[in-house]
DNA sequence: TAAGTATTGACCAGTCCGGTCTAAAGTGCT
DNA sequence: AGCACTTTAGACCGGACTGGTCAATACTTA
């Protein structure tokens, strides 16, 4: 194996050093990346990093890959696909969406600078990798809803839009309040009950 | 007059200046920010940047300045603060936000950035300009709505919530649409058109 | 004890930084 | 034409930081 050394490493370590490097990314993209922060921030001596990892290409790659993978576990095991009414729906991938950017934000970040970042020689199986989780997320949201649930006076597919722009809204409004606080000690509730009662003001006015 | 040399400068040459610093900063913050790039993309020689402003950080001073007198002059003139109807209100503020964007891209991602990047040493009266465009922005926003016109079985202000993350996501939604087309050439009839259609659906359903 | 593995950080050459300064070119007055 | 003054360009400076190497060490195992 190619990472063998760095997959051997214990639990702990490991996962600082991918806590380092998936936040140093994230923050600067991949040219301005320094991996002199990221040993540092990781609590490894300079040396381990080219130890564990070809180089400063080969760690980025690695760290695509893991990122990909680990979204694709939450969005595509959690999400209830029977239900045909869009406003639940929504209301399940936003609730995925939060959990997995609380308990991942590095990560999370990371992969939204890295659709911006002009990537430097992605390997095909992981521009694959990252098509694919696209389209699936795309049937995720919109396959086999019930459209005759809106009111019959507005265009369906801009109602659509308009509660995805809600979500959106939502999420960032919280995540603003948030700021600076650790996602992972925060209690939500109070949280989803106010994101209950956006929900319940587009049922009623969206819905017939 | 601090600036006399810089502002004696023909009209053309000081604004291939500004741009090129506009966009050097917004793309990379402050620190990152490098004035080598400035003057080449301005087209000057090294020398004469740092003979019209004593240095990087004054410079950067003079841009908040101007960045904040231009938003200004979009805002405060244009958006008819009579008109009760929040729908309405919130139509031309995004008209006047678009238009100023359209106009003025690199002033506002300038601006834009310069909220989140922790600013070295803001002089106070910078500051203070700030300020009062926050809180007159604000008063545009909200003064004088007839809350009235909405449905009563729904809370009021997270319709305005709602609605005002509708205008997000559709400016959003076209800039996304235009990228890497020079905004001053474009035909924005089409686009209106559909915003009104949006408009329209917000209209019916959370107007009573 | 010896072989093998894991680890460190000083070090390398190179790039880029903000800022200076010399020398030249341009401008205007007499 | 000659002189004083302003405007311009870019070579140059010390210093910070870059990705990556490597010799020296510590640790593990037999």
């Amino acid at each position: 194996m190619i990472h063998e050394k760095f997959e051997n490493l214990d639990e702990n370590k490991q996962q600082r050093i991918l806590d380092a490097a998936f936040k140093e990314f994230a923050e600067n993209g991949y040219e301005r990346a320094s991996t002199n922060h990221i040993v540092k921030n990781a609590g490894i001596g300079k040396g381990m990093l080219f130890y564990y990892f070809q180089n400063k290409k080969e760690l980025y790659h690695y760290l695509v890959d893991n990122a990909l993978q680990i979204i694709r576990y939450y969005y595509l095991n959690r999400i209830n696909m029977q239900a045909t009414d869009f406003i639940e729906r929504m209301k399940q991938a936003t609730q995925v969406k939060m959990t997995c950017f609380a308990e991942n934000p590095n990560v999370f970040h990371f992969l939204g600078t890295f659709f911006l970042d002009s990537v430097p020689d992605l390997p095909s199986y992981l521009s694959q990798q990252y098509e694919q989780l696209l389209t699936e997320g795309n049937a995720i949201m919109y396959d086999n809803i019930d459209k005759t649930l809106f009111r019959d006076d507005v265009d369906v597919d801009k109602v659509f839009k308009l509660i995805q722009w809600a979500m959106d809204g939502y999420q960032n409004e919280v995540i603003n309040r948030l700021q600076g606080q650790k996602l992972t000690s925060v209690d939500f509730g109070p949280y989803w009950e106010e994101f209950y009662a956006y929900l319940e003001i587009l049922k009623k006015s969206f819905y017939r």
